[in-house]
DNA sequence: CGGAGCTTGTAGCGCCTGCTACATAGACGA
DNA sequence: TCGTCTATGTAGCAGGCGCTACAAGCTCCG
């Protein structure tokens, strides 16, 4: 029982770890299995349909990244909001990230397409990062952390196709 | 000849309408082809590749986008940024809309993961909104039209996963 | 009229998709 | 020991994908 867990465990973990690598378009069910070392047939005797398991797959990765981001950022109040983007941007922005951003934003257009399973996660990862983002900006800044969160997101979409959004940085609230 | 290219003109209409409908994920060639009244086979005669005509397709896209625009608001500057904002987010988020935007995250998702195509799409499609954008914006604010506009992507991506994002308008440079 | 070249239909290629029917091997309780 | 229940392999389904080979019609020029 343990070990089988176990397993499933560890299977989930190389499929998350397919999906960052190779983004969720290419996420069908043998290749999942290939990363996974099994077969389609026994991912959907476990999971029972593709679109279950990419939910759940989507689950685990939300739980990881909130981890990741605790441990990579330290756990303290940045100066002024601006010092604290200073920080947040470069980290999203970094190769380290490119998996997961693609993935990101793969997820927002199911999600506006009306995928609920998506909508769903883009949810949960929003307000990951927001209550991530409110430990993080300067007390008197804490309650505005979904505005500064808005301003990311656009700052990634100019990221993603390879556009400068510095600019952008003007509209904060500090000095 | 003119038939010809009025013929061609109508195929594209047809396609970029079954794409604002269905999105790009379901855009491919036999569905294409049956919505511009045509075969798979003559698109590929005619286009060359499944790539060279969604690059043309979202080319067309953009161009149509760009007039709408221009028509859908006045042209016309508006007293504050927030007031501009009030004008736009409304327009961007109404159903009319919802096909674009879900084309647009699709595209933002194909350039973040790395296709060039998209990127380039991507990038003329946010020139095109920060130009339409300068020209409404009060003139002290025009030169901020990038800045306004990745508040307006980030509270795009909000809406995509139906989450509010009002808030974020505490951020603007206005009293 | 005859040939050349452009356009189009039909059929099909090899591959991928999510999913399933069937059979088998192994573990485990009666 | 025997039956039952779970896990797994093998093979295959119907349908979709981008793209192409072949042949036939078409128009237009000489």
């Amino acid at each position: 029982m343990t070990t089988l867990n176990g397993k499933r465990r560890a299977e989930i973990e190389a499929m998350t770890g397919f999906i960052l690598e190779h983004g969720l378009a290419a996420a069908s069910l043998r290749p999942l299995a290939g990363a996974a070392a099994t077969s389609d047939r026994m991912l959907i005797y476990h999971y029972g349909s593709k679109d279950r398991l990419i939910g759940l797959l989507l689950d685990h990765i939300a739980a990881t990244l909130a981890r990741q981001l605790n441990q990579t950022l330290p756990d303290r109040r940045a100066e002024t909001v601006e010092a604290c983007l200073c920080d947040v941007l470069p980290l999203l922005q970094s190769p380290d990230m490119k998996g997961f951003m693609r993935l990101w934003h793969e997820i927002v257009a199911a999600a506006a397409g009306g995928q609920a399973v998506h909508k769903a996660a883009g949810q949960r990862i929003l307000d990951l990062f927001e209550d991530w983002l409110g430990k993080r900006l300067p007390l008197a800044d804490a309650s505005r952390a979904r505005a500064v969160l808005v301003l990311i997101e656009g700052m990634m979409v100019f990221h993603a196709v390879d556009q400068d959004a510095g600019g952008a940085l003007d509209l904060l609230p500090n000095r």
